[in-house]
DNA sequence: CCAGACGTTGTT
DNA sequence: GTCTGG
DNA sequence: CCAGACGTTGTT
DNA sequence: GTCTGG
């Protein structure tokens, strides 16, 4: 799955990667833990659309927003046809702006934290792009809260060993077809929710620090060695 | 008809 | 154990 | 995902 | 909102 995650990419950074029409606010996020604000990338009249959102999906017609905290993941095989996600699926897909995420392998002496993330040529991390999910939420005084949810698949073999399942990671070849807000079958974009390739990722494991959601600094991303 | 669910994960 | 908050 | 709370009363 | 169960 995917439950904690990075953005530590520049908005100049973010801005091509994603050819938005404008260069975003950003600071450098090194802990992202579900119900926090994320951003994600939308496609709009005016171009391509950077906005901040409340990480866990509140289907609009929920009677209360905490109904979003425990739709942090939809699961890509399933998502067209459950009730909370489908008309997202056909309407409103996005893409989720990070480098990078955390999974826990549970062993017997408790839980291991790894980094998993797309190396360039040079080692670094490179910028990705999770599908997801947006929605908008209102209450009944009026108040609106958009939030989106990251789409998940079977893990690659990179992840197999310490967790089966990890977010869909869209090619960049792929934007323009998942964000398409004239493509209102999802049927037809289902083919892009494969697992990202294995040999184009590279993982190491990291501290239990990241455990705590209110950790979010540079050095959570250095490699430890495991006894 | 109305009431109640609507999700993922992991663990057993 | 289970729910809420981050 | 993990961490942290989980309750009522009365008083300040 | 929309579907399922009673």
């Amino acid at each position: 799955m995917c439950g904690r995650y990075t953005q530590t990419q520049s908005p100049e950074r973010v801005a091509t990667q994603f050819d938005l029409s404008a260069v975003p606010e950003l600071s450098p996020r090194y802990n992202i833990a579900p119900t926090q604000g994320i951003p994600i990338v939308r496609e709009t009249d005016a171009g391509r659309d950077l906005q901040m959102v409340h990480w866990g999906l509140i289907p609009s017609w929920a009677k209360d927003p905490k109904m979003g905290a425990r739709m942090i993941n939809a699961r890509a095989e399933t998502a067209a046809e459950k009730p909370s996600f489908r008309t997202a699926m056909r309407r409103r897909r996005c893409l989720v702006v990070a480098d990078g995420f955390y999974e826990w392998q549970r062993t017997a002496k408790g839980k291991q934290p790894f980094f998993f993330y797309v190396p360039d040529t040079e080692g670094r991390r490179s910028p990705i792009a999770f599908a997801g999910l947006w929605e908008t939420w209102e209450s009944a005084k009026g108040e609106v809260i958009p939030s989106a949810t990251i789409l998940t698949t079977a893990a690659n073999n990179r992840v197999q060993p310490v967790h089966d399942r990890m977010p869909v990671i869209l090619p960049a070849e792929h934007y323009a077809r998942w964000l398409d807000p004239d493509c209102q079958q999802s049927a037809k974009v289902t083919d892009l929710l494969q697992p990202f390739p294995t040999d184009q990722m590279a993982t190491f494991a990291v501290s239990t620090a990241v455990n705590n959601p209110r950790q979010d600094q540079p050095e959570l991303l250095e490699a430890i060695a495991l006894n």
